[in-house]
DNA sequence: TCTTGTTAGTTACAAAATCAACTATTATTC
DNA sequence: GAATAATAGTTGATTTTGTAACTAACAAGA
């Protein structure tokens, strides 16, 4: 009773762990995608992400993407900095509480916004035909539970 | 027909890009096994990972974990200095092949291990607990399959 | 109103990741 | 068997990230 006759039940399956399945799925279902931004438009991935959240939310101040995002600040302020450099989005301060700038996308970045958003779409949609529709639509919801967003 | 009179299905959603989704659950979900391997091991990410593959498999060398776990080999030269310099790993030239290193832990590497992947067990079956029995085999299926693991 | 606390965002310095070039050894080909 | 190519692994320079400390603006209580 106390030893089983397999011990294999008790071993500790790596390829099986959460938390490394979902890495190696990330990192592998993003490197395709990465080389677009990166190589096309010589963005890191904090810059397309920002980029991303404006352009699919509109203005939001830095803050409000740190929370959505869940981007560190620093990362953020940096990413911001350099988009700006790009003349992706421009920054204005908020004239209620001057602590405040309100980010949003210049029409050079709504037109990198529309190109990548459009790849990112036809991209997405041929990871998930790996799948059936139902199996594809509940890997997003256990997905959305896993990373705290319900 | 060719205008929908609800654009709202033409738009990109950030929320459900599967590489966004995978990438927030990944980070969320190895936060808090993150904080037993830093703060009480003092190791990093790539550090433990070296050490659960030499454990869950075996003896390999630097290259094997390069492939299995797709690890850039300047990462894996440096973890597994770092885990051989606190006594965790042994490295053996390999005297048929002299370029290569027979990795394995030493018997304290495989104590940290067994500790380590008690833990992980534990966690993993607190994450998968949220769903049921088959959708969380389901999840593990679909992400092998992202992960290009089958 | 002043002083204490909080929030938005930036900056400086240390740690880590990435990329390219390197050494040493083995395999291949002429 | 000498020349060339390929492989295992390391090292160094550059970039990017993470951590902490910082400035500036606002808030709240005494």
């Amino acid at each position: 009773m106390t030893q089983k006759n397999n011990d294999k039940k008790d071993e500790f399956d790596l390829r099986n762990f959460l938390p490394f399945l979902l890495n190696q799925a990330a990192e592998e279902s993003s490197l395709e995608f990465q080389r677009v931004y990166k190589d096309r438009y010589g963005m890191l991935r904090t810059e397309w992400r920002v980029l991303f959240h404006l352009g699919n939310h509109g203005e939001m101040t830095a803050r409000d993407i740190v929370v959505r995002a869940k981007i560190h600040k620093t990362k953020v302020s940096r990413a911001v900095r350099r988009l700006q450099q790009r003349r992706y989005l421009q920054r204005l301060r908020d004239e209620n509480d001057r602590r405040v700038e309100r980010l949003s996308l210049t029409t050079a970045g709504q037109k990198v916004y529309r190109e990548l958003s459009g790849i990112a779409r036809e991209y997405d949609g041929k990871l998930a035909a790996r799948f059936t529709t139902g199996e594809a639509a509940l890997l997003r919801m256990m997905l959305r539970r896993l990373a705290g967003m319900d």
